[in-house]
DNA sequence: GCTAGATTAGTGCATATACACTCGTGTAGC
DNA sequence: GCTACACGAGTGTATATGCACTAATCTAGC
């Protein structure tokens, strides 16, 4: 397999499931913890917003906000005018991310140990790299 | 965003998009594709094994050949026993291959031309050695 | 031959992903 | 103030993804 695509696409996968099963005893997939995550790195961000720092379409975002909806995780508030809306933390999302932050970082830690960090450091920086280099704006 | 996970399928997110956008005059996307290029290069593979080889839930592969069983591009035949069905390409499936080969050709280059050829090399590297790395097995 | 366990595949369910389209709201230009 | 256009968000539809579970088939050991 030749396409750099279809090789992102292949790791994206195959992490995915280390990391999902890692969050497994918390009920968390790491989209949800990445959500969470970046929901409380930036301050009261629109959906637009979010969406656009996390690369994700805008409505993929707003469905994948549901589950943390649901769960009582996430809030949506009146945003700076009538058509934005500010997402936000509840105080149980808040609890609930402090109690998954030291999860994560045992996979992140585990997936270095298995990986080796300076490679990591290096896919890291590549694939930022190539994400910003297919930045459409 | 410090997480491995969470930047691979950002990076998987926003190169899917520059492929999809390159295969939408043909209404193929890139998972699509990527699966007509497997099924032809293996030979006669069963689910499960073409499922291994993508890296990719058997479940999963079952449902992502619904639409090329549709569209008459994929065939499932019995395989060396009754359980086991072997994925084929029909003649039509063969012929979308080989008009949609170019067309992805193209992307690849231009993806080359934007991120660097060196670059793109590395990161594939790379990634093949963090997926290999994972390899429950 | 029987049976227990392994192998192969499909379904139910839930989430992830994004394009096309729609609706409500804001704003610049007149 | 109107109006045309821009902007922010949600819905309809379709595909992508994988875990838990089920059903059928095969095979090793007796």
């Amino acid at each position: 397999m030749r396409c750099t695509g279809a090789a992102i696409r292949r790791a994206a996968r195959r992490t995915s499931q280390f990391y999902d099963d890692a969050l497994k005893p918390l009920g968390l997939k790491l989209t949800q913890y990445s959500l969470l995550s970046n929901i409380d790195l930036l301050d009261r961000p629109t959906i637009t917003e979010l969406a656009d720092h996390l690369v994700m379409d805008r409505t993929t975002l707003t469905r994948n906000l549901t589950p943390l909806r649901v769960s009582g995780w996430v809030h949506l508030e009146p945003g700076a005018d009538r058509r934005s809306r500010a997402v936000v933390l509840t105080s149980r999302g808040t609890d609930l991310l402090a109690a998954v932050k030291p999860v994560w970082q045992q996979a992140e830690v585990a997936l270095r140990a298995k990986a080796g960090d300076a490679r990591l450091r290096k896919l890291r920086r590549l694939l930022d790299e190539v994400a910003s280099v297919l930045d459409p704006q």
